[in-house]
DNA sequence: GCTCTTGGTAGCATGTTGCAACCGTCGTGA
DNA sequence: TCACGACGGTTGCAACATGCTACCAAGAGC
């Protein structure tokens, strides 16, 4: 069993999000199932992740609602894992990530993968974190505060 | 010693920056770090996290360039540690995770903290995969494809 | 029925984590 | 200037998680 609640109880969001995840594994199992892979067998050469991990992270991505195993679209007996509407929400990390990799790891030149707009080609525009009326926000601009129950 | 190159060789950003980020503990002390926290003690205390492991993490961080270890601020011969630039761009980071977490692991109304803009008091914006000319994009819109060195 | 692939499980060596105890330095008040 | 507490670690150890390899059962192809 994999390490439930270490920062579960925990009243900020990142936290929560970061224990529902549960490793980083499970985060590129994720990055790997928006490029389409969909099988055990997919993930598991491309990852190259032990099996008995991979099972383990599967299990628990299913049960935390980012995954879902579903009859294999081949029409064969086996299943496949595809993302929920809760694990296609985590689009913006794994974009957000992937931008933060490609402008601090590599140097110019380099050969590496990038995402793409399918309409166009091209790579995305970076992320921008932006205020409720749309200006540009830095770290600096921000400030967390409790929220209580309401 | 942490695992280094547990990915690292992968022309992946994403695992790339998984790999220099080392742990989920790692990444929250990033997000405290974005709070305010500076000092060794402040992020031991709020994460709660055995001391050894916060010496570790924190030295992975500032040899990763996400951390640097400064004179503290306030005069006294301590060491603070403060984000670089480099950390500072895992902004969108943290906030895709806390916009992750809010919206899916806490009920209606439970008290949770909350990232405001320190201008207007207002949560912020929710964060938009664009293409390069401003279109929203979903997963579905985009596909990874290898950029070999130019 | 035979064999290869898929999708796992089981057992074990190794690595990492967390806990608690300890320790040197800094700051402060008397 | 001396004592004492806070700060910022280090060390040792037990427990747990990870990764490797071997094994296995059910499907798919022939």
């Amino acid at each position: 069993m994999v390490s439930r609640t270490r920062f579960d109880d925990s009243e900020c969001p990142v936290a929560r999000s970061v224990d529902a995840i549960g490793d980083w594994w499970s985060l590129l199992i994720v990055r790997d199932a928006f490029d389409g892979s969909r099988r055990f067998g997919e993930f598991q050469r491309s990852l190259g992740v032990a099996k008995n991990i991979l099972t383990a992270r599967l299990r628990t991505l299913v049960a935390g609602g980012v995954l879902e195993s579903v009859p294999a679209s081949d029409g064969s007996a086996y299943r496949e894992y595809v993302l929920t509407p809760k694990g296609k929400a985590l689009f913006p990390v794994i974009v957000a990530l992937r931008q933060w990799g490609e402008q601090n790891f590599f140097a110019p030149g380099e050969s590496h993968s990038e995402l793409v707009d399918c309409r166009q080609g091209r790579p995305l525009r970076a992320l921008e974190v932006l205020s409720a009326d749309g200006r540009l926000l830095n770290p600096d601009d921000t400030t967390v505060h409790k929220v209580s129950s309401q």
